[in-house]
DNA sequence: CCTCAATATTTCATGTCTAAAACATTCTGT
DNA sequence: ACAGAATGTTTTAGACATGAAATATTGAGG
C-alpha cells in the first residue's frame, strides 16, 4: 500500500503542519468543544473498527451495523425500522439489504399482513457469520474502551445516555 | 418530500417496531453501552447539522468541516493536513478540495520549499461566506446542548478529552 | 364504492468515502 | 552522485449516503 493509513493517523502534531507560526485558537464555548470532541472520538472509533473489520472479515462497518440490528430483534424488521434505528435515509436501506441478499446474509420476506413492507432478517448462514464478528468487534470495543476507569466509564455513560434523551426531544 | 425524515426520526419507539415481542436485550459491557451512545449521540448531532446546513445555505457537512479547517489555519493547510485532521483519507480530500475550488471558495497554491505538496487557503469570498455559516453553526449546536447543567458539560469534556488522549495512545 | 391522505419502499442523481495503485518529489545513506 | 525509502498527491473502482420523485398499498370518510 502505497497511501499512508491517513484514515487512521491523528491530529494537530505541530511537526506535521504546513505553516509555521498557525495560531490555532480553541473554539470558545464549552459547547462547541464538546461537540467537536464527541465528533473526534467517534470518528476514531469507528475508522479503527471500520479497517478492522474489512482486514479480518471484509465487511463493511453499515453491514454490519445492520446485522447488529437484525440480531437483536429474531422476528425480523421491517425497512423503514432498519432506516430509523440506524439514522439513514430510506433509500441507503435498499441499498445496503440489497447487497446483503447478494451475499446470502439475510432474506427479505413480503408480509402477509401488509404488503408494502416486507420482513428482514438473518439466513442461518448470516446469523452464524455475526456470531463470530461481533465477538470480535466487541473485543475491539474493550481493547479501546477497557482501561478506563470504572466511575469514570459509569460517568460518561451516564452523561452520553442524558444527552441521547436530551436530543430526541429537541428533536 | 415523499419520503419521510427517516434520518431524523429516532430510535426503538416500541410502536415503530414491526415485530410482535422484540426482546431486544440491552448490550452486556459497560464499554459497548458507551460506544453506543457515543454513535448515536454523534449521528444526531450530525444529522442536525447537515440538514441545517443544506437547508440554510445549500453546503455540506463535509466541505463545512474543511472550511472550519482552513479558518483556523491562516496561513493554508496541506492535502495530508487536512486527510489528518479531518480523519478522512488522501483521495476525499482531493476531491472535495476540487469542488471548493470549482465553488471559489479555495484556492490550491503549489509551495514553493515542497513542489509535491499544496497549500489550501481561503479565497476571500470563501472566507466571509464560512464566517456566516459560521455563526449559525455555533447557535445550532448551543441549542443543541445549551440546556445541560454546566457541572455536566464540564464533566462531560473532560470526559472526552480523556478518551481522546487515550485513543491517540492506543492509535 | 371511491377518493385521498398516510405509509412503505424503490429509483435516481449526486456527493463523499475508502483502499489500492500510480505518479511525482524529496530525503537518506553510502 | 545515486539507489531506494519516504512523503505528498491524484486516480480509480466500488460502497454508501442524502433528498427528491415515482410506485404500491393501506386505511379513513363521504
Amino acid at each position: 500500500m502505497r497511501t499512508p493509513p491517513a484514515t487512521r493517523s491523528r491530529a494537530p502534531s505541530p511537526s506535521a503542519e504546513t505553516g509555521a507560526a498557525d495560531s490555532i485558537p480553541e473554539p470558545a464555548h464549552l459547547e462547541l468543544r464538546i461537540w467537536l470532541r464527541l465528533l473526534g472520538c467517534t470518528a476514531q472509533i469507528e475508522n479503527y473498527l471500520r479497517t478492522r473489520l474489512r482486514a479480518e472479515f471484509g465487511i463493511s462497518l453499515a453491514r454490519f451495523d445492520l446485522m447488529a440490528q437484525l440480531d437483536r430483534r429474531p422476528a425480523g424488521v421491517s425497512m423503514s425500522d432498519i432506516s430509523r434505528l440506524l439514522l439513514v435515509s430510506n433509500g441507503a436501506v435498499t441499498g445496503l439489504v440489497d447487497r446483503l441478499v447478494k451475499e446470502g446474509m439475510v432474506t427479505r420476506k413480503s408480509n402477509a399482513g401488509d404488503r408494502r413492507a416486507f420482513i428482514v432478517s438473518f439466513t442461518p448462514a448470516g446469523r452464524r457469520a455475526f456470531a463470530k464478528m461481533a465477538k470480535r468487534h466487541e473485543e475491539w470495543v474493550l481493547s479501546l474502551l477497557g482501561d478506563i476507569p470504572i466511575d469514570a466509564k459509569q460517568q460518561l455513560l451516564g452523561q452520553l445516555v442524558h444527552l441521547k434523551r436530551r436530543l430526541e426531544d429537541t428533536r
